[in-house]
DNA sequence: CGGAATCCCACGGGATACTG
DNA sequence: CAGTATCCCGTGGGATTCCG
């Protein structure tokens, strides 16, 4: 059970005022770093291959494709070309018959894990949670 | 610039291990916190209603849509019946004319936004390195 | 004012087949 | 093996209108 102290809330807002006071919603915004680089790494499928990678020191394609059931080649291919084109990631290719291709995270892209885990380990911790809320509520 | 020693990348996997160690692909896995639980808390639009609510102590539909800037009704009162029903926020109706709808968070619903802001304070320092990455990656 | 309802379209994304 | 290309479908979600 975590309590939240009044100081922490002080805290939090204080940060959300460095990240958010300043904007003026007259005129869109230019660029607003949680829209624009965190809805593209925190997309579902972005994250699982994120933490796969944080798993795995170095994954293929389809090893990938495996762990994160469900995905398509289209979507896979796809998040993996966006995270190497944000730094997350790095594609080695080695040209052999038949190729291959080898994924892994690069130190930004490990210190992104990082963070994220935190919030996946408290999404796992506090699912049951979440879980039973969900089912009362539908029992209203 | 942050350095990730061997130590912490240890620390990671052993982490990761328990999340997803036991997982077998054959039978896909009957609940992952990660794809249901988080998925829904993480999408692009509740990440920012969550944040706002962090920010402001209470809000109304309309105020929140103002500050969700280019969120739609239908999509605003989507989330945030799921945040409601997953136990992240709290709804109390006044029955006045006209009615007056009141948003906050709930207890729970903080100490989320705790760990959401930290990823999100990360991705705000860090967004200028995400999109030289990007564009370095352009031009090739 | 706070939504629910309706309509409608774009496009995200799944499945399959094909290629370097 | 690692993708790309194609096709096709479902639905997420935008705009608008209406109701309590």
């Amino acid at each position: 059970m975590e309590t939240v102290t009044e100081n922490q809330k002080v805290r939090t807002v204080k940060k959300l005022e460095k990240m958010f006071g300043h904007i003026d919603f007259k005129n869109p915004p230019e660029l607003c770093p949680v829209r624009d680089v965190m809805s593209v790494a925190s997309d579902q499928w972005s994250t699982l291959i994120v933490l796969w990678l944080g798993y795995f020191p170095v994954l293929r394609f389809n090893k990938l494709k495996k762990y994160v059931y469900g995905i398509s080649n289209k979507v896979l291919s796809q998040r993996l070309k966006v995270l190497e084109a944000d730094g997350y990631i790095e594609r080695k290719a080695y040209p052999e018959v038949p190729i291959r291709v080898e994924y892994s995270l690069t130190d930004f892209g490990q210190s992104y894990v990082e963070k994220l885990l935190d919030l996946a380990e408290w999404m796992h911790d506090n699912s049951p949670k979440v879980l039973a809320n969900r089912e009362k509520y539908g029992l209203l």
